[in-house]
RNA sequence: GGCCCUAUCGUCUAACGGUUAGGACAUCAGAUUUUCAAUCUGGUAAUCAGGGUUCGAUUCCCUGUAGGGUCACCA
């Protein structure tokens, strides 16, 4: 019998910069970490990379975490938003999740000053004074003739008696990393492959302005070792880092990660997605009125499949489903029709219920409504009381319609106002002349006064008024003014429909405005 | 420029040496229809190029080409 073979613990982590909004790529990158810990039975951790405080805001922070609760993509180690939350998003501090605490970059200097002292000590690292233009300009220089361009390591021979004199004078420094020369290093990529670099091309770089100030390269090595993170899952971006972080954990006698590096989503330039290219945040999708789960279904399929032809997938069944084998290693152009067509094809199936509850806040925004009490709500260009079963009766006749939450505004604010505003031409059906539609509409008029108000639903409707548009050359010479006097657009939902939701009253002061703009 | 990565329909991708190169979005045509959607049916559309290896290459190797990433006291 051979002895089960102990799986190691699955920890993978998502470590933003909080410099800005949450950016699509970043997303999906939360998300391999994500879907990987959760099949894993491991853990997935949220650490906040804020080394540079120029650029690094709270605010950013806070709305990361928003913006994750709202995908229900939840940490198991991390910052988290303390619970009485009645302050100001900028001035907040986050409560913490784990063993590990904290997981803010700047609350952890004292253990990067720890490893620094360290490898100073070890002569693995050494303070350099050198002034920084003239650094700049050896590169400047190095690449104008072809060569890598590093820094040499003019200040690694210091001696210690006059390293300490130019410190006591204040003399600006930084930390830099003793490189080894000509040294492989290779590792293998889950997604990649095996990846081999030569150190020479790396230079003595920096790894902190001092022992206070450690950067990104140094936290990243340090805090993933401490928080013994198993895969480091990240943009394709950081590739060329890799092997500065690899160097870095050998000096420090640290364990190795293992590394996947994911193809970048493009634009449709086939460039890295940046903002000039258009929304590239993802609050941008969830206020343009993109679903959560369609969201993810969408990110996750940029670059992944399952390798079957299933490609509706809730988030458990991501869980399922996903692996790192199957990740394409070319990036992927972001495609925001099929985007479109998945967020459609969820809100065509989301239970009309939700679907209206969610879309309120747009209807409230745009200023069509506002809630007076629990599921009431008062109209506010005519001053109605409205239930939200009433809401839900609009909803429905555009669900099928509707690709994004936020087109609901021009589709339904006809069931909103008083008055309708479009052209007279607009009424006329293919060649019909004025005259006919005046017969038209007043036969509408006719049909539908007789009508009494309980008979006012789809079907009643239809009885009354499809045998008449037999009648005409086309029944559209009927059905088509009738639908423009009620919706006052060239496009909307059927006739019959909007009259059951108008009700008898308001269809037929419709139509008789209608009338009024023929005279 | 150095280093690294990548290459199948317009787009996202399937095919782990043998398929009429499959699916989805988009597009086109038809059906349905008062409009727009939704829905259904069908169509157009791809292996970057050149060399190898092999009985056989989308698939493996090499070269070229094209594209991308990265070269901070940012992350």
């Amino acid at each position: 019998m051979i002895a089960k073979k102990e799986n190691p613990i699955i920890r993978t982590r998502f470590a933003p910069s909080p410099t800005g909004h949450v950016h699509i790529g970043s997303l999906r990158t939360a998300l391999f970490n994500y879907l990987l810990a959760r099949q894993k039975k491991g853990q997935f951790i949220l650490r906040i990379e804020d080394t540079d405080k120029e650029r690094s805001k709270t605010e950013w922070e806070y709305e990361l975490i928003k913006i994750f609760e709202w995908l229900q993509l939840n940490w198991d180690e991390g910052p988290i938003l303390p619970k009485d939350l009645d302050i100001n998003p900028a001035d907040y501090q986050p409560d913490y999740l784990g063993a590990f605490a904290p997981y803010r970059q700047s609350e952890r200097k004292n253990i990067y000053r720890k490893y620094l002292q360290k490898m100073i000590e070890e002569g693995t690292a050494y303070y350099c004074f050198c002034n920084k233009e003239d650094v700049e300009a050896e590169k400047q220089y190095l690449m104008s003739i072809g060569e890598a361009p590093v820094y040499r390591g003019k200040c690694r021979n210091l001696k210690p008696e006059q390293i300490a004199e130019y410190l006591k004078q204040g003399k600006p420094s930084v930390i830099r990393f003793k490189c080894p020369a000509n040294r492989k290093i290779s590792f293998n990529d889950l997604i990649k492959g095996p990846i081999e670099f030569n150190s020479d091309i790396l230079g003595d770089f920096v790894i902190a302005k001092d022992l206070d100030n450690a950067l990104y390269n140094f936290t990243v090595v340090v805090d993933d070792s401490e928080m013994q993170i198993s895969h480091v899952i990240r943009g394709d971006e950081h590739l060329s880092n890799a092997p500065k972080q690899i160097l870095l954990i050998q000096a420090l006698g640290l364990n190795q990660p293992e590394y996947a590096h994911i193809p970048l989503i493009l634009s449709a330039n086939k460039k890295k997605l940046s903002k000039r290219d258009g929304k590239t945040s993802v609050v941008d999708y969830k206020e343009e009125g993109y679903l959560p789960d369609a969201l993810i279904n969408f990110i996750a399929f940029l670059g992944w499949n399952p390798g079957t032809e299933k490609e509706i997938y809730s988030l458990e069944e991501l869980i399922t489903d996903f692996s790192l084998e199957k990740i394409q290693k070319a990036g992927a152009i972001f495609n925001l029709e099929k985007l479109d067509w998945i967020n459609g094809f969820y809100i065509r199936r989301k239970p009309l219920a939700d679907l209206t509850q969610t879309l309120v806040p747009y209807l409230e925004k745009a200023g069509l409504i506002t809630e007076k009490a629990p599921e009431f709500y008062e109209i506010i260009d005519t001053g109605e009381e409205v239930s939200f079963e009433y809401l839900c009766k609009i909803v429905a006749l555009y669900q099928e319609r509707l690709k994004k939450l936020s087109e609901i505004i021009d589709l339904v604010d006809l069931f909103f106002k008083q008055t309708l505003s479009y052209e007279k031409n607009l009424l006329l059906w293919k060649q019909m002349t004025d005259s006919e539609l005046a017969l038209s509409l007043n036969k509408c008029l006719e049909i539908l006064s007789l009508l009494e108000e309980k008979d006012f639903n789809k079907e009643k409707l239809e009885q009354v008024l499809l045998p008449e548009a037999e009648k005409m050359p086309n029944r559209g010479n009927l059905l088509w003014p009738l639908r423009v006097a009620l919706s006052g657009k060239k496009n909307s939902a059927g006739p019959m429909e909007i009259a059951e939701v108008l009700g008898k009253e308001k269809t037929l002061f419709r139509i008789k405005k209608a009338l009024e703009l023929l005279t």
